[in-house]
DNA sequence: TCGCCGTATGGGCAAATACTCACGCGCGCC
DNA sequence: GGCGCGCGTGAGTATTTGCCCATACGGCGA
């Protein structure tokens, strides 16, 4: 990933950028500027969009968004609500909702007062710790809901307690021990273990939680990361699996199922839902939609950032 | 400017904008995605970007900029500080700095306890408040330091106020008078009127302030826009002036001058500037540096917004 | 009703930008 | 010390974008 070592190229990229996107210079300018060849100008600026040195944002509320917004609020009864506009099929829609994402988590860390942030783990979360602004907010503490290491012992490709305790210069406590384990014997031991047990009950009185919400088809991230096989995710799925918030699995109304599985996740479930201790669910993609009208359905979820055809589906349902 | 009727239109070229910018799309793929023709997309984009509704922010700490913030913070002992990167000679500085400026300002609205924000006017204001996205704030209240009505009785060209109010939809108090008036008489009826006392007396008691700086050179502003003529700049100038805040004009110690001009100023002098009643000052370009270094030396302003060049030139003196 | 004017639209073209390829340099490995 | 290997560089080329113009549309006044 992007070392110590690249930090004068990113400068170079980030100030090839602004001059690029906030200054409207061509690239011809810019090179003339920084004393570069074009070619080098350009690929400064392509540089720095793609490693998400630069953030766009839309100054402007959509009106269709804005009635979806409403309308989720209104149905599900949510505190936060954000419906980014959607970037047509075959665009990853993370893309769309990273931004609005980060806005929420920007929200919360500009708060003065000391906070306990919750957070889940997925693609989407990492894409909003992308977004997220280098923002100092030492007074907050970031927990993690569950653990980071994968089946194989690597930690998981979507850090992302590190990368935002990192950006913002917070104290955090990740969870050291894999999402799943074993057996209901290595689960017992661990969580009798002071330190996982200091970081659950942190997690569980956080103020602010922010999670992804997994969809049970069979595309379901707990499958394609490893923790389910396809025979023990057809199973739940008979079981009436619709959706999972940090592996913790529920049906179609959003109570969560009493499976086997249970006693072998080590992460905390979310059930403190409540408007002065919000849970805030991102997710996009129609194949979250039924996972998603659940988890509001039942008030895991009172927060929500996803996009406009996402909204859509919930709604229709 | 942009009228409610255009809001179907600015939805279009806001959405075009999320596409091509967020999405990544050709304007062609935009063109095919909302039925458009490609140079119908092609207008949409640009006026998305002229209108301000489209919003870049650099998601990286420039090496040089941080050092420059850390020497103003420095010497000036300042509270707040942000020193964007520059973007070349012949370049409005405005485009530069009024993102940082938003941002200063958004993070006061985040702010969940109710704040008097008192505003000055002036091009970098208004660049500031257009650069603000739409936040709620309604908790806070906003006040103008000084009139909004030019000389010829138009509302001021720089309307600060009302778009900021309108766009966080918080209360607001401008001084619905001129920033200067004929006479001491007319002064003083006007500042015995009630209406004008409340909004002193609330702008002086401020949590925040956000003010431009003037500078008194042969470009002043004070003279551009017409309420100083040639002869009264000059007089002024060997008098000792080095810049301007609200009108008040001050030395090169940033000792505000006695001047017969005071008199006919109906705007509030700005003094207050402690740490938990920061003034932040929102300027750049090479001509205010004076004017900058003053200010920051007395304390009339204790926090800044600038640019590098101008950031690089106060601390040359 | 006609004609005028301002505005919006799409085609075409020149400029700007993104991509591809071949080369060179430095680094590490043998 | 020689030999690749990979990264970065510049030249050339395809694509995309911005702009100008001719034209169509619609509103308005005569």
């Amino acid at each position: 990933m992007t070392s110590d070592l690249d930090a004068p190229i990113d400068d170079q990229a980030a100030r090839a950028a602004w001059l690029y996107y906030v200054g409207g210079l061509t690239q011809d300018q810019i090179a003339a500027e920084m004393g570069l060849s074009r070619q080098r100008a350009q690929r400064l600026v392509s540089r720095a969009v793609g490693a998400g040195l630069i953030h766009v944002r839309l100054n402007h509320h959509l009106a269709r968004c804005v009635e979806l917004e409403a309308a989720l609020r209104e149905r599900f009864g949510l505190v936060r609500c954000r419906v980014m506009p959607g970037l047509g099929p075959a665009r990853d829609p993370v893309r769309s909702i990273a931004p609005a994402a980060a806005e929420e988590m920007e929200r919360v860390l500009a708060e003065s007062g000391s906070r306990v942030i919750a957070l889940g783990t997925g693609r989407a979360l990492r894409g909003m710790v992308d977004a997220v602004g280098p923002v100092e907010a030492p007074q907050h503490r970031l927990v993690s809901l569950l653990g980071n290491i994968a089946l194989d012992g690597s930690a998981s490709y979507f850090e992302v307690i590190m990368r935002l305790a990192e950006k913002v210069r917070a104290p955090h406590y990740p969870m050291p021990v894999p999402v799943l384990v074993d057996s209901v014997e290595e689960n017992r031991t661990l969580q009798s273990l002071g330190a996982v047990r200091k970081v659950r009950g942190l997690a569980q009185a956080a103020d602010v939680t922010f999670v992804g919400v997994g969809q049970m088809s069979e595309d379901a991230p707990l499958m394609t990361d490893g923790f389910l096989t396809a025979d023990e995710l057809h199973e739940i799925q008979r079981a009436g699996a619709a959706g999972e918030v940090a592996g913790w699995i529920y049906d179609r109304q959003g109570r969560y199922l009493d499976l086997a599985l249970n006693a072998r996740l080590t992460g905390v479930r979310v059930e403190i839902a409540t408007p002065s201790r919000p849970v805030i669910g991102i997710a996009a993609g129609s194949q979250k939609i039924v996972a998603l009208r659940a988890a509001l359905t039942s008030g895991i979820i009172n927060g929500l950032v996803t996009d406009e055809p996402t909204a859509a589906g919930i709604l229709a349902g």
